[in-house]
DNA sequence: ACCGATAATGATAATCATTACTGATAAGGA
DNA sequence: TCCTTATCAGTAATGATTATCATTATCGGT
């Protein structure tokens, strides 16, 4: 993959944020420093920087492909009171029922529902 | 919810079934005895069943909806080598650092990525 | 430094899953 | 049976993502 500018500040965007942005939130945000990217270049940088690992995918029922700028193993937490969204660093736990039946496992992507702290309040 | 015809030929169709069909796979095969039924009904009524509880979704990287006849907690693994999706009758076993956190888990949707038992040999 | 091959870009059109709309039909209570 | 209205079939609209294409930028070789 040939270095380019316009990649540089997408990577740099999505590793620097931890609010799991979609592809229009880092266009919007990438915009402020170099107007001129153009919302294909970021949807491209993105799928083609997810498909690298050098960042992580997350699927939620919004229909939209979140982006995530951490790579190391966590969970994810979706309060469905304020619709955010929270890691926890948290080793890999495939249940060994996996690799009992002949699976093997290479990643995992696990979401919880629930109520976040604060909304409990 | 009114009672309808449609609505239980696609009810029976997603429970009597275990490969996560989406919505137009439902309808490919709802359409076998129901040649009149319009894409648009299925869509519609999956919808329904699921937002009531009476089926769950599965959300992939393949930007489409799955939909799921099990209700009982289990979790899924997608194998990357045939790109079936398993099905592991699991209880629910949300990490304790989410309570320790004061977050409270209602449901979560796991999914294991890697080669299954049969891609293996 | 320049060339040449080609990856990447900006702009925009196309795709495709899903949702909304509309006039007709049917469920079900009075 | 009559009335209200949820649901339907058919189809247009929406919206996120991808593809196209002419131009520009990267980078190894000369």
């Amino acid at each position: 993959m040939r270095y380019s500018h316009q990649r540089e500040l997408i990577r740099e965007n999505v590793k620097g944020r931890f609010d799991h942005p979609t592809a229009d939130m880092v266009y919007e945000s990438v915009r402020q420093s170099e107007p001129t990217i153009s919302l294909g270049t970021v949807y491209r940088n993105l799928k083609q920087l997810s498909e690298d690992g050098s960042i992580d995918t997350l699927e939620t029922v919004d229909k939209k492909i979140h982006y995530d700028g951490r790579t190391d193993p966590h969970i994810h937490f979706i309060c469905q009171e304020c619709n955010d969204i929270f890691d926890f660093l948290l080793p890999l736990q495939a249940p060994k029922e996996l690799s009992d039946a002949g699976f093997s496992v290479s990643s995992e992507k696990c979401v919880y529902y629930g109520v976040c702290d604060a909304c409990n309040k």
